[in-house]
DNA sequence: GAATCGCTTCAAACCGCTTTGGATGCCCCA
DNA sequence: TGGGGCATCCAAAGCGGTTTGAAGCGATTC
């Protein structure tokens, strides 16, 4: 069933059909009722080619998952967040489309997007310090919004995040009024943004209270059990052991934890942790792990108010760039607790 | 620039250039490379959109994915299978479209995605016992692909699946030849038709050896790290506590090793572990976590195959359903040892 | 009674490509 | 020398909607 059956069907034109499907004032509201009728009784459901073709618009979205970068991307926090905006695109009928490629062909990917026209607009992920696929999208003229932020972007551009530096030095600090003065950092890879942002709040607390930033209380690297439980063990390791980490995330926060217990210590007494949790839909902080004591901030919720983002940028564009900083919570769990003096 | 001013420029019709672009034969080699040429010097993309309403075809697949069941879908396992997938369809210039839905509109989901013609075809996650979206998509004339397959349903259909089954009870039985009889399953959940396999063939080994499986060593639920050191501490003590435990996923695996290590164990000597094994990218076993003895199979890898079958189906649908089954390969790591006697 | 106006409706153009059904020219052979 | 065959190319008709410009018509206005 197409427009034209239907409109013979009614006796209509298709112009008037059509318009009276997609609310124009135009139709006499008997006219209207009897269309929607008969469309909801013949089942019919415009065409989707046929309406991005005549309207000029995809109602699409794209998201570019590059692919060498094996860690960072296919990793669980992304898909919560494709999870979220995934809802924003199904309630504003928008399709989310997905390009899996090679990361040398990202730009070229963006391009294409661009000048075939699969899609309106859309989100980049991960951004890292100069990220050069924002320039390159202002060039091509392709709107996006960045979940995260590029330090070292001189224009204005649509972002949204959250502050990480602030919730970094939020725990830092409450760390500190616990008494600790030997707090580590596990952080995740610092060439991405989100990162560096977390070790200046950490590094910007301790300082403030007059402490010196140790470098060897400080990791980097990427955010798995087994490189958080490697960090962690090497600094506790150390002649003077931190009593306080702060892991970047959920599951390096669950290596932390296993190398302080192997180091026969008990979490929340002799060394206390706080991680990052992004309220992952699939693993929750205190139901399917111990809680923690974190800074939370769900990933997923993140990914529904980019998507909104995205989707007003694409229908006023004109308004500019706009940005928006969630604030992260700090939840207290059973893995902080007071430094102990000997 | 579109077809009609590319034509102009080289003094073509549309017609002879769409051909020349398209690999026709006929039209003379010269021209075809002078407007190859000119099409790559301006920068020429056809208009997806346009051709998507010329041809009939929407050179996309669908993946639909259910959100209240909140664990089973959003979760590390269906990312890869997704970064896979995705492989495929670029280069097989096919765009992926996720639909993330309310699971009570997963019927009406399929129905709008054909009648729209959003999609050319779909790929079918995390089949259940007699799973009513096959008989749906049949009905409904969606090509479909499922990953896995469901239990209960008649009619032929087209899947591809890793050999559930075999794959446990030949872990099963590695255990048995080490003299272990004493074996738990700690499983997915059982409503799922995977796990209703490997439960089978877990079961089916034992009893060839004359053993009775008992309920006690055999758990069912989501696949997260608590889940699996509940049920594996549970049955650590009983007063017959199993000697070797099968899990499911690597995720509920650690959950199983931290149990036993609780336990005051050593996981390889006095129980041994074997974990199912998805070759997760972000996550891999003796890389990210200390190697397990393991039945691997790369769901990504699984992905790719089940996108390429998808996209066979969608353009010789003439051929019938296809399947294959996946064999899972045995890796012997060092969470498994001969069963101690005393 | 003619001109004007708002309310409805419609015919036709258009979006940018594919594809059908010729048309043109040229060579070859009877 | 005329007709058939082949190699090229093109005009025009879709694909299934949206949107522009205009028309029909009863009511209102002067």
């Amino acid at each position: 069933m197409n427009l034209k059956e239907l409109a013979t069907k009614l006796g209509l034109s298709p112009t008037t059909v059509s318009r009276a499907l997609n609310g124009y004032p135009e139709v006499n509201e008997a006219t209207r009722e009897r269309v929607v009728a008969a469309a909801k009784r013949h089942n019919y459901h415009p065409n989707t080619r046929a309406i991005r073709l005549a309207t000029g618009r995809a109602k699409a979205v794209g998201h570019v998952i590059p692919i060498a970068t094996r860690h960072e991307i296919v990793n669980p926090v992304f898909a919560d967040f494709i999870a979220g905006a995934g809802e924003t695109y199904s309630r504003n009928d928008y399709d989310m489309v997905l390009s899996v490629v090679p990361d040398e062909d990202e730009d070229q990917t963006y391009r294409s997007l661009k000048s075939k026209g699969n899609v309106d607009g859309v989100i980049v992920h991960a951004p890292r310090m100069n990220d050069p696929r924002i320039p390159l999208l202002r060039e091509i003229g392709l709107p996006f919004v960045v979940h995260g932020r590029a330090t070292g972007t001189a224009e204005p551009y649509c972002w949204l995040d959250v502050n990480n530096r602030r919730a970094f030095q939020r725990a830092t600090e409450f760390l500190l009024d616990l008494g600790h003065t030997r707090i580590a950092l596990v952080n995740g890879l610092e060439f991405m943004d989100f990162a560096i942002r977390r070790r200046t709040g950490f590094v910007d607390a301790l300082i403030a209270r007059g402490i010196a930033p140790d470098p060897s209380l400080m990791s980097s690297g990427e955010m798995t059990e087994i490189s958080g439980y490697r960090a962690a063990q090497a600094m506790l390791a150390l002649p003077d052991p931190p009593t306080a980490i702060l892991a970047s995330s959920m599951i390096s926060g669950m290596g932390v934890r296993r190398a302080v217990e192997g180091a026969g210590l008990v979490v929340g007494r002799d060394v206390s942790i706080i991680i990052h949790d992004d309220d992952l839909s699939y693993m929750k902080n205190g139901e399917d792990v111990p809680i923690f004591t974190a800074t939370r901030s769900s990933v997923r919720e993140a990914g529904r108010l980019a998507a909104e983002m995205l989707l007003d940028v694409i229908a006023h564009p004109e308004m500019g760039p706009r940005q928006r900083l969630l604030e992260a919570e700090l939840i207290i769990g059973q893995s902080t607790g007071p430094v102990i003096k000997n």
